[in-house]
DNA sequence: CTTGAAGACTTCAACGCTAAAGTTCGAGGC
DNA sequence: GCCTCGAACTTTAGCGTTGAAGTCTTCAAG
């Protein structure tokens, strides 16, 4: 359930090793620190090739990457599961246009509904649909499935220490970043 | 560095904090392992926010995302930093067509040129100019600037284990979904 | 020399997104 | 009650991408 944007394409792009890719770089570029180099290409490497596992199990259960992310920002949202499509956007990153239209199709597919609300006839509610939660908890299911088989070589010590290294660097890119969509005081 | 497809947006998402996250999940999903989702949400978050990061950098120089792959591509290429659309199109995990259009632009802003091969007309040369030479090491510097402040609270030794531990990860992935972009010998 | 086939790139239609303009409804001043 | 402002969503135009069809060149065989 990494809840990534992402972009498979057409096929997975043709890269050199990291081991290559880092010679090639201090090739070009002296001053270049191979262990910060390493870690941060690992770090975007992996992240590439997970998005692309993720993307290919929702192929299979017949739903795009977003309409998983509308899926799981309506549950996440709670009971009765129902949000607005500018909330929805807002969550999502995009702008409401763009919402319109995923609404649009998602209502079609039948993963959610979309009703004026009765009190206030200028907003819309969008609400998840039984087979819209059923399909979230499919893609739920097949997500942690691939996530402990991802981390399966890892001892708990080790889960452990790398999920606190990521968070202070979390910490850090939000820190320096302020506005890139973290809010500061969830991790103080 | 990263060589991250991303996606930026209107603005960056609005997300609850890790662990009100974490929290929600377990109570729509009963069996999750917190600690396997804390990584993985960690990690998906950081990259994202990180692209973000890049994203605004290259835009203060006048380059593109996009621009910046290609820039990327052509440097790491090496010398004479010369490549056809289809190879381009290739190692960028891009239609063809896409990177036709990519290849005018760019060429229209100056940062590469685009010839036919002399020796078989059905070719054609996309070469970096000295002008996207140096907007590429512009980025260079930007990049790893923000990445030495970014890992500036690890340890050596912390630096070392978290690159360890990521391309172990990377392994497994690439064990688990062979063609995904990686190439399996690189890590053996 | 002509023809057929394969390869490399480009063009075209459709799609999803952004930014900006437009529409509709509700709320507050007068 | 009317008017204007502002909020929430939709529509429109433009861009970059994909997938499929099209064009042009090369190579090899007849």
């Amino acid at each position: 359930m990494s809840d990534n944007p992402e972009r498979s394409g057409p096929q997975a792009p043709q890269e050199p090793s990291l081991d290559e890719q880092i010679a090639a770089y201090q090739r070009e570029f002296r001053d270049l620190d191979p262990q910060v180099e390493k870690v941060v290409s690992a770090l975007g490497r992996l992240n590439r090739r997970m998005n692309v596992a993720y993307g290919r199990q929702l192929a299979d259960l017949g739903i795009s990457n977003a309409e998983w992310e509308v899926l799981k920002t309506l549950v996440l949202a709670g009971e009765p599961y129902r949000l607005g499509p500018g909330e929805l956007a807002k969550r999502l990153g995009l702008t409401p246009a763009a919402m319109t239209h995923r609404i649009d199709r998602m209502a079609g597919e039948g993963l959610v509904t979309r009703d004026r609300d009765e009190n206030n006839r200028v907003r819309v509610i969008v609400e998840l649909t039984d087979e819209g939660r059923s399909k979230w908890l499919e893609a739920m299911r097949m997500a942690t499935d691939f996530e402990e088989e991802l981390l399966q070589d890892l001892t708990s010590d080790e889960r452990g220490v790398l999920g606190e290294i990521l968070i202070r660097l979390l910490r850090r890119v939000e820190l320096t970043q302020p506005d890139a969509g973290g809010r500061l005081t969830d991790l103080d």
